[in-house]
DNA sequence: TTCTCAATACCCAATTTCTGGTAGCCGCTG
DNA sequence: CAGCGGCTACCAGAAATTGGGTATTGAGAA
């Protein structure tokens, strides 16, 4: 076994997906997994326990989140090495990942090979963004960003509350969630409920489940 | 090599998972992956041309859909052999997968071991569900399915549209949309439009983009 | 054939949402 | 300190959705 194999550390909440991610790292001469895990919580465990080179993280790990993992783990270590590996490509799923720390954020349509040339880059300390992620981030800037509250409020929308319930649940004036309703829906383009849903499921600012 | 191997068409959108999956099958002395796709079309096209003995298909390939590519593969071939491989659990998913002809449906949330199990035993015949696939199908039984033409306006509506514009769309008359929605409504156990959708997404019965 | 069901269309009342304002409070920043 | 942005609250009219009906047509099943 040679001196320096990057050690990696594989978080996905798909089984398959981790044992298959796994055998393309383990290919590679000078690579190895040295841990997995399913959820964020285990995310940041795992990486306590090995501190690995680099960490292939999913997003949407079942109930919790790949975001959060991100932070918690950068958090205790601001140089960690994180490569988001994910099929949303969602242009606020790709910021959020990257605000928080991310090294860069790859497809799952990608090519093994590229991968396996990220993971290399992102240990020698690069930071490779891909053209279409690229994009995607520019068009996101071009766009008024949601407040957080507003985002609170398009989450309670998009699992089907009315407006009275959803100043209820947020201790609200019933008068004021149609005024943030009405700031959302100019951000995002739109002038009904069910269209501000739409396209926040698309660009990643909301999500099911 | 042994002299019968069995033969697989790997099917799925994302590149590195079509590579991991083809590596966990390559490692099995009994099996090989003979094929690839990453499009409903392509599938279809692949089978024809490697008539494989097992097709691993995930659904929801971008713009096209598995579920197409198993009803025009069994329309060819009555007894072809397809696994449904993916990561979503709607019971609608399920249903409508194992309806249009395929041997079995697993979530990528499980073992390779178990995988490689399931694709012997359709090979050799066999139609094994999982426990959570089961549970799915028998709730799934339990509601009041809906008709092509609500499914069609939930669609629509999913996409944010008003009534009106739904009318139009479908060549309808104003007044008989909100008649198709109050019994989705009642069919659901909804009781406005976004809690409509809303469910709707979580069982597979619409989808983004 | 009779019966059921999907799909269509129309009516009406109640409720909710949408759109336009104005305005106060608070925390941060230049 | 002055200004800005985020969050809050209220008002009011217009538009859309929701929930209650009834009824016709056509296709397919009993």
């Amino acid at each position: 076994m040679s001196a320096s194999r990057i050690r990696v550390l594989c978080v996905d909440d798909h089984r398959i997906v981790r044992e298959g991610i796994a055998l393309i790292i383990s290919r590679q001469p000078d690579m190895k997994v040295v841990g997995f895990a399913a959820t964020g919580e285990d995310a940041v465990l795992q990486w306590r326990r090995h501190r690995p080179d680099i960490t292939l993280m999913d997003l949407r790990l079942g109930e919790t989140s790949g975001l959060d993992a991100i932070r918690a783990i950068r958090r205790e270590a601001p140089d960690a090495r994180v490569i988001v590996l994910t099929m949303y490509q969602g242009d606020e799923d790709i910021h959020q990942a990257l605000a928080a720390g991310a090294a860069t954020y790859l497809l799952k349509d990608m090519l093994s090979d590229d991968l396996i040339r990220t993971v290399r880059e992102v240990h020698g300390g690069g930071h490779p963004i891909g053209a279409e992620v690229r994009a995607r981030l520019s068009e996101r800037a071009a766009q008024p960003p949601l407040t957080p509250r507003e985002v609170q409020v398009l989450k309670l929308v998009a699992q089907g509350h009315r407006n009275k319930e959803i100043a209820s649940l947020l201790n609200l004036s019933e008068e004021t969630v149609p005024v943030h309703l009405k700031n959302i829906f100019a951000k995002l383009k739109v002038n009904e409920r069910t269209a501000a849903v739409h396209v926040a499921l698309r660009r990643g600012i909301v999500h099911i489940e």
